[in-house]
DNA sequence: CCGGCGTCCTGGGGGC
DNA sequence: TGCCCCCAGGACGCCG
């Protein structure tokens, strides 16, 4: 499940291995994979023909290639997707969905492919316009209510507070959504949660301003660690994006872990239903709030 | 306008 | 052994 850190180091590795190079002629193998690309197929393959690969940037979970023409290839990886740099001779991988030749700035060694292999089916990727965000850079016009990320410089603790306070909900559903912090998902939320010693049902308006950065600083560190671990395997060709950064096995402290210890007290941690997906906590360090909100 | 629910998708695993 | 059901969950459409 690639969130932010895994998305960053696939980001790494666009960066190494695809900037400077143009596209070809794309394969769309799965419309599925083109599907909010509205135009689209033939639309999608014409408008990366040709194109050179400027920069790779990213926000949150979504990445974007920009392109010589204005239009940036968008990215997101959903449950399963994965961005692979192969030799164009490798084997088709069972789910690859849309090949990406590229070729070759002049005098450079061999030609590369860029895969998109989803097996699931809920990433996509998608050409689109760059317009100007706050600060003035470029940002797809379709991922304009993405909110910036806890990693990013830019980032507005101050006005994450205050929006967080606004809302009227559970501090576990205000992280996931996207348009108020990005990058987050299911398993950092209930790491950070548990750092922070807060229960996901805990009222967004309820909480101080000392537990929005207790919060905020959890996240961080969490993210921090994973992209330090993940960050370590991208040198080879591939462009590593598994979601099992060598993280998950060592250092999780709630989510997966029910009936575990929890690290701190020793109560097992519980697993509870929420949203639709599962929600790992400690009872005693995360005690259930009274006016839970979910 | 905003909160929150339903939906999309496939392979692995458990139960019988 | 085979079948069926459950589970994983990000993001958007839509409803109230």
């Amino acid at each position: 499940m690639p969130e932010l850190p895994e998305v960053e180091v696939v980001r790494r590795g666009l960066e190494r291995w695809v900037v400077g190079r143009s596209i070809g002629e794309a394969a769309v193998l799965h419309p599925r994979s083109v599907r909010r690309h509205a135009p689209g197929p033939a639309d999608f393959t014409g408008r990366l023909a040709g194109r050179s690969v400027a920069r790779a940037r990213r926000r949150g979970k979504y990445l974007w290639l920009t392109l010589d023409s204005g239009d940036a290839l968008l990215a997101h990886l959903g449950m399963s997707g994965q961005l692979l740099v192969q030799p164009p001779g490798a084997d088709d991988e069972r789910h690859l969905r849309v090949r990406l030749p590229l070729t070759p700035p002049a005098g450079a060694p061999e030609p590369l492919e860029l895969r998109f292999v989803d097996q699931r089916t809920f990433g996509h990727l998608l050409v689109d316009r760059l317009v100007p965000d706050d600060a003035g850079e470029g940002l797809p016009s379709v991922i304009g209510h993405i909110a910036r990320d806890p990693l990013d410089p830019a980032f507005d603790d101050d006005a994450f507070a205050a929006a967080l306070r606004r809302r009227r909900t559970g501090v576990k559903r205000a992280l996931l959504d996207q348009s108020l912090v990005s990058g987050v998902g299911n398993i950092y939320a209930d790491e950070a949660l548990w750092l922070a010693r807060l229960h996901w049902a805990r009222p967004t308006e309820s909480l101080r301003r000392p537990q929005v950065d207790a919060l905020l600083a959890a996240a961080r560190g969490v993210m921090t660690e994973a992209l330090a671990q993940g960050g370590t395997s991208f040198d080879s060709l591939y462009v590593n994006v598994n979601g099992e950064s060598g993280y998950f096995e060592r250092s999780l402290n709630a989510y997966g872990r029910r009936d575990r210890p929890c690290g701190r007290c020793g109560t097992p941690i519980l697993r509870e239903t929420f949203m639709n997906r599962s929600s790992y906590s400690c009872p005693k360090c995360q005690p259930a709030p009274r006016d839970a909100r979910f």
